[in-house]
RNA sequence: GCGAUCGUAGCUCAGUUGGUUAGAGCGCCGGUUUGUGGUACCGGAGGUCGGGGGUUCAAGACCCCUCGAUCGCCCCA
C-alpha cells in the first residue's frame, strides 16, 4: 500500500496557535479599539481584484508588480491578482462603490496580503497588515491625524520605546520631478562609484539609491541633493504644517531626507516607523500621501493619505499578552458532573470563562488545568455540607491575581456562596 | 533571483576522530500508588536519521545532487 503523502504547507504561510496567535489577536484588537477612537470606519474588501487595479496604481516597474504578485487567470479568462497591499483596492472601491459621497472618508481595515517573496524574519508570502486611510482630504491635518493614530497605536501596544517615526516629504508633482531629475544627473555623474544594484536602480527607480544599504553607495547617496532645494513654496508649507501638527500633538519624529517610498504613487508626506529589533525588516508602519493614485485608476482627482502596519512585525515586538482568565471546574467524581456543568454555566453567564475538563479523574483534571495555564480550579464535591461543597484552588503566584480570581468567582456565583479556598502547596 | 547556515521520535535536542540492536526530556497510550487535590512510580508505542546517488569492510556522521527550513541580499509592512 502506497504511503499517503501529507501535503506540505505553502512556503511563507503560517498556521498559528497559542501565544503566537494571542500576540496576533492582541495587535488586531488594539488597532480596532484605537481606530474607533479616531472615528475610522472599518471597511471589508475583496482579497482579489482585477490585476489592473494593482498594476496601474503601484507602478509597472516596481518589484511588487513586476515579480511579486500572485496573478492567475480565472476560468473566464480574466487576469486576477491576490492583493499585495490594501491601498489600491480601497481606492478602487472608493471609485466603483460610490464612496465619493462620503469624502473626506476615514477608513480602516486589516487582513491577509500576498507577495511572492523569499520568506525571512518578519516577511511572509501571506502576511497581514493593519491599514488606515483618509480619502478625499488634501489638508495636512489629515496626515497629522493618521500619524497621531499610528503613534497612539504603538504606545498602546507598548512598543513605542524601540520605534521611531522617520519623516520626509517627496513634495508635490513639480517638486518631485525637479528633484528626481537632479538626482539622476547626480548619480549619472558618479556612475563609476555605484554598486551594480544601484546602477540597475538608476534606470528603474533612482530614488531608491538614496536609502541603499550597500556601503559603496553611501558616499554618492549621502552627497546627493536633498529635496529641500527643489520644494515649491506650497510643498514646503505643507510639510511645515504636518510637522507643526505633530509637535502640537506631542508625537516625536525625526527628519530623514533619505527616506523614499518604494511605490510610485507617493507625494508629499512619506514616513516610516522603524525599529532595529526586527533583523533586516526595520519598518513597522509605512505610508504617506498619494494624491495621484485615484486619478490613475480612472477616478476623479482625489487627494488621499494612508499607512499600513505589519501585524506579524508588531506581534514580534510586543510583550506576550496575558492569557484570558479561565476557571477550570472539576467535579470530584462522576456523581457531581452535572452539578459541575451547572456551575460552569453560571460562571459563563456572568462572563467568566469556564472549562469543564472531561478526561481523567479529578487529579488528572487539576493537572491539565495547570498545564493549560488556567487561573484557578473550582472543585465540586459530593457532599450535603454546604461549607465543603466548593473548593477554589488558585494557580496564580501572587496574591492580587488570586484575589482577582476569587472576587470574580464569588461575584458570578452570588453572595453567600460558601467557597473554601487554598493555593499551591 | 543570489548567498550563508541547518534538516535525527509528535515537540526540544544528544549522538565523541566514520565502528554492534540510534538515545534523553517533554508529550502520547497503558498500568501501579495516592485519594480534599498541580511536580510519585513502572511499562509501552513511535525514527528506512528530509529524499536520491556516491566513497568505504562499515555512513546519522564524509562527497555530490535535490527538497525544505532559518537568516541575510534584493524588495517591503
Amino acid at each position: 500500500m502506497a504511503k499517503i503523502e501529507t501535503p506540505r504547507p505553502i512556503r511563507g504561510t503560517q498556521s498559528m496557535l497559542g501565544e503566537e496567535q494571542e500576540r496576533f489577536a492582541h495587535v488586531v484588537a488594539t488597532f480596532d479599539r484605537v481606530r474607533r477612537l479616531y472615528g475610522f470606519q472599518r471597511v471589508e474588501l475583496p482579497v482579489f481584484e482585477s490585476t489592473a487595479v494593482f498594476a496601474r496604481s503601484l507602478g509597472e516597474s516596481t518589484d511588487v508588480v513586476s515579480k511579486e504578485m500572485y496573478t492567475f487567470e480565472d476560468r473566464g479568462g480574466d487576469s486576477l491578482t491576490l492583493r499585495p497591499e490594501f491601498t489600491a483596492g480601497i481606492c478602487r472601491a472608493y471609485i466603483t462603490e460610490g464612496w465619493q459621497q462620503f469624502a473626506p472618508l476615514k477608513v480602516a481595515t486589516h487582513g491577509p496580503l500576498f507577495r511572492y517573496e523569499r520568506p525571512q524574519k518578519g516577511r511572509f508570502r501571506q502576511f497581514h497588515q493593519l491599514d488606515a486611510e483618509i480619502i478625499g482630504a488634501s489638508e495636512p491635518g489629515a496626515d497629522v491625524e493618521l500619524l497621531v493614530l499610528a503613534d497612539q497605536l504603538l504606545k498602546e501596544l507598548g512598543v513605542s520605546e524601540g520605534v521611531t517615526l522617520t519623516l520626509n516629504t517627496l513634495g508635490d508633482a513639480a517638486s518631485r520631478d525637479a528633484w528626481r531629475a537632479a538626482l539622476i544627473a547626480h548619480f549619472e555623474a558618479h556612475r563609476d562609484q555605484l554598486s551594480e544594484e544601484s546602477l540597475d536602480r538608476l534606470s528603474r527607480n533612482p530614488l531608491r539609491i538614496l536609502d541603499s544599504k550597500d556601503p559603496r553607495d553611501r558616499p554618492v547617496a549621502d552627497s546627493a541633493p536633498d529635496i529641500d532645494a527643489y520644494l515649491t513654496d506650497e510643498a514646503r508649507g505643507f510639510f511645515e504644517k504636518v510637522t507643526d501638527g505633530l509637535n502640537a500633538a506631542g508625537v516625536a519624529w525625526e527628519r530623514n531626507a533619505r527616506l523614499v517610498r518604494g511605490l510610485d504613487y507617493y507625494r508629499h508626506t512619506a514616513f516610516e516607523f522603524i525599529t532595529d529589533r526586527l533583523g533586516a525588516q526595520g519598518t513597522v508602519v509605512g505610508g504617506g500621501r498619494y494624491d495621484g493614485l485615484i486619478e490613475n485608476l480612472g477616478g476623479p482627482v482625489t487627494p488621499a493619505v494612508g499607512w499600513a502596519a505589519g501585524i506579524e512585525r508588531l506581534a514580534m515586538l510586543i510583550d506576550a499578552p496575558r492569557a484570558d482568565m479561565i476557571i477550570s471546574v472539576v467535579p470530584d467524581n462522576l456523581e457531581v458532573e452535572d452539578e459541575a456543568q451547572r456551575i460552569a454555566a453560571q460562571l459563563r453567564a456572568s462572563g467568566i470563562s469556564a472549562d469543564v475538563a472531561f478526561r481523567g479523574n479529578a487529579k488528572k483534571r487539576v493537572e491539565l488545568a495547570k498545564k493549560r495555564k488556567h487561573r484557578g480550579v473550582l472543585i465540586v464535591r459530593a457532599t450535603s455540607d454546604q461549607t465543603g461543597k466548593l473548593y477554589l484552588q488558585h494557580l496564580d503566584e501572587n496574591q492580587s491575581d488570586r484575589d482577582e480570581v476569587r472576587t470574580a468567582v464569588l461575584l458570578a456565583l452570588g453572595p453567600g456562596t460558601n467557597l473554601s479556598g487554598g493555593g499551591p502547596r
